[in-house]
DNA sequence: CTAGGGGTAAAT
DNA sequence: ATTTACCCCTAG
């Protein structure tokens, strides 16, 4: 009953994402008759879309409709020992219980949801601790350097040097990074005794795959989000594949944004995110279509008949 | 038609 | 055993 199986290929994916951006998501009926991508999905129903739809959204921040009322105490109590926790704080190695990620920053005495760290939205903050990690002041750096560095590495959005400031005092807050006499360093990561450990983590299983031994100056940290390695990846990209992936980005935003809407309640932070990385994704966009315009009209509306 | 809950089974 | 893809059903 389930079906013969017929995995999704990169182009369905890619058409659906395209689709998404296009039409926005939930218009499967329209993307599915839109003959831009009727020709690689016609194949698959509306149902289809939606259900993959939901299908990478859920890979995408850990947490989609689908199992969210997960996430309780598997293991009766057993507080994780020390070496565990530090493992996994530091490593965040799989794509599911991310939580740590975005602990609850400083204030909001409110947080009555304790799952409802937002993992999907890295890109700033993976950004932030590339520059630092490559540009390797000792010391750290200050703002403007790590500016430099990201707006050279990358395009940037208008109000770029706000949504840095704001990010940079955030990761600060929740002791991602360490502040020194206005520079900037990678927070060592492996103690969390600047965290409040109060706050409940749900690691488990003991089950911390992924970490033998690992560079513990060479960040590991947050190179895991699909995301991240697209921005690594975009500057050696063809034109083509530099715009595809910025779609992506958008089409990853416009979820973030949803779910912040959803969620802008219990996370403030989450709604800053989802808005930096919509407005990151629409500059990239648009950058790119200054840049390549032929390549890009092409890929944008490639006179299908 | 869509969102979303729920389910089965193939793949891994 | 978990993940992934597909199907079904219902409310709106």
């Amino acid at each position: 009953m389930g079906a013969p199986k017929q995995k999704w290929t990169p182009e369905e994916e890619a058409a659906l994402k395209a689709g998404v951006i296009k039409h926005g998501a939930g218009k499967w009926r329209t993307i599915l008759k839109d003959p831009e991508f009727s020709g690689v999905l016609y194949l698959r129903s509306n149902v289809d879309l939606k259900d993959k739809w939901r299908n990478m959204s859920v890979m995408a921040n850990g947490w989609g409709s689908r199992d969210k009322a997960r996430l309780a105490v598997k293991r009766t109590s057993s507080i994780p020992k020390q070496e565990e926790s530090a493992m996994a704080l530091s490593v965040v190695a799989s794509d599911e219980e991310i939580v740590d990620v975005k602990p609850m920053a400083t204030s909001s005495a409110t947080m009555q949801i304790p799952t409802s760290t937002k993992r999907s939205i890295v890109r700033l903050d993976s950004l932030i601790i590339e520059a630092i990690t490559s540009l390797k002041e000792p010391g750290g750096s200050n703002k403007t350097t790590i500016a430099a560095y990201i707006e050279e590495q990358y395009w940037a959005p208008l109000d770029f040097k706000r949504l840095l400031s704001a990010k940079l005092k955030y990761l600060t807050a929740c002791g991602r990074l360490i502040k020194v006499k206005r520079r900037y360093r990678i927070a060592p990561a492996l103690s969390f005794s600047e965290r409040r450990r109060n706050h409940f983590m749900p690691f488990s299983e003991g089950r911390q795959r992924v970490s033998p031994r690992f560079d513990r100056d060479d960040f590991n940290i947050l190179t895991k989000s699909q995301i991240d390695l697209e921005l690594a990846r975009i500057r050696t990209m063809t034109p083509q594949e530099a715009a595809a992936a910025a779609a992506r980005a958008v089409a990853e935003a416009e979820a973030a944004i949803a779910e912040a809407e959803e969620a802008a309640r219990e996370a403030e932070v989450a709604e800053a995110d989802a808005e930096a990385a919509q407005a990151f994704a629409e500059a990239a966009l648009k950058t790119l279509k200054g840049r390549n315009n032929q390549k890009v009209v092409e890929l944008e509306h490639k006179s299908g008949a």
